[in-house]
DNA sequence: CAGATAAACGGAGGCGCCTCCGTTTAAACT
DNA sequence: AGTTTAAACGGAGGCGCCTCCGTTTATCTG
């Protein structure tokens, strides 16, 4: 049973002619970088013209600005999440670990200028809140048990506490040297989880 | 120097040239009727269609949907407010409080439909979201005291607990017969509040 | 491969948002 | 009353949102 499901991301593959579905993946690929570029106010019209359809296509494959912002949100926490199994097998688990924490915090700050829209959308659909936060704590959890098995850190961590210390970290207020204060933090964390030898 | 400071609504009372604050009143009228037939989607350029004003005198008096939504709304809690004091003195003591918890009531329940843009604004001006309630609640406590001091309902009742007890009727579900049913639990509460004989 | 057809496309058009700036006017001064 | 001037007006214009529908095209069928 060659039974090769993609595991592409979420149920949207319903069976859709081809150029509807090339359309509908650049949208999603050329909204991501433009709401990454630009925050999430960008242009639709911008945004269809960039990836060279009508705006009525754009339309017809998401509804509202608010769709493809979930649709775009949903795609990078699973790419997020994946990126942790991958990590795990390229690195010793405390290496994994710290970098996938350095990609989570980095993702979290740049949501910064979608706070609201988000929010809105977080508030209407709790499902996507509650998926999303489901498919992180996994990630994390996983990372940490991993590492805590090898006997990398120590085993006495919860994934809540450890979300917790991040949570102070990403929010910190955005300035220059973020990314190295933020790393600087991380990993000072590592080093209160690694175990003593 | 007379300097007999009107007590209108808000400080917005800087001196304006006789014109500008001619048109600014019609504005805030219209709206506030749009407002409540029609949502806070309404157009704004129906408004200022209706008040007789160019769509730039609108802009130009509020610079965003937002500011002019949050001046009708304030101006509806403190008419409100003022509805206690007026009440108090047209009405007995307990016939004033369940008059003005239907109105309360019935107010909260006009706000159904701007719930998302309101809470909206509350977040991103927290001052008015507080000031709004202190407001509300100020009045409901005046109520409350008098009624107890002449002796109508008892006098040991919590202005949050009523105000608890009030959200559970503003809360139940729209239908055709809401403001009876409203009514009937106003009416309920205040047996209950009244003093035995 | 041709023909049929339903899926998908795309952009014009109508509407609302908001800005900008030339014109009007209240009111201060003489 | 006439002059001045800064405050206020108003609407044209540019842009984005979203819908609607005539046209194109992938895919199926013989």
């Amino acid at each position: 049973m060659a039974s090769a499901e993609p595991k592409t991301t979420s149920p949207a593959s319903t069976k859709l002619r081809a150029d509807a579905r090339r359309n509908r993946d650049r949208l999603i690929e050329v909204a991501a970088a433009a709401f990454a570029e630009n925050g999430v106010e960008t242009s639709l019209e911008d945004i269809a013209r960039q990836a060279c359809v009508g705006i009525g296509t754009l339309y017809r494959h998401f509804p509202s600005r608010e769709h493809l912002v979930e649709v775009v949100y949903r795609r990078e926490l699973e790419s997020l999440a994946t990126a942790a199994t991958e990590l795990a097998q390229k690195h010793s688990p405390d290496v994994a670990l710290e970098e996938w924490m350095r990609r989570f915090v980095g993702y979290i700050a740049t949501k910064r200028g979608m706070a609201n829209s988000l929010r809105i959308l977080m508030t209407s659909n709790s499902s996507l809140f509650s998926e999303g936060s489901g498919l992180i704590r996994g990630a994390l959890e996983s990372l940490l048990k991993t590492a805590g098995d090898k006997g990398c850190i120590r085993s006495d961590i919860e994934t809540s506490d450890l979300l917790h210390a991040l949570s102070s970290i990403y929010s910190i207020p955005e300035s220059p040297e973020w990314r190295e204060r933020s790393h600087r933090l991380i990993g000072l964390l590592m080093d209160g989880l690694r175990t003593r030898r």
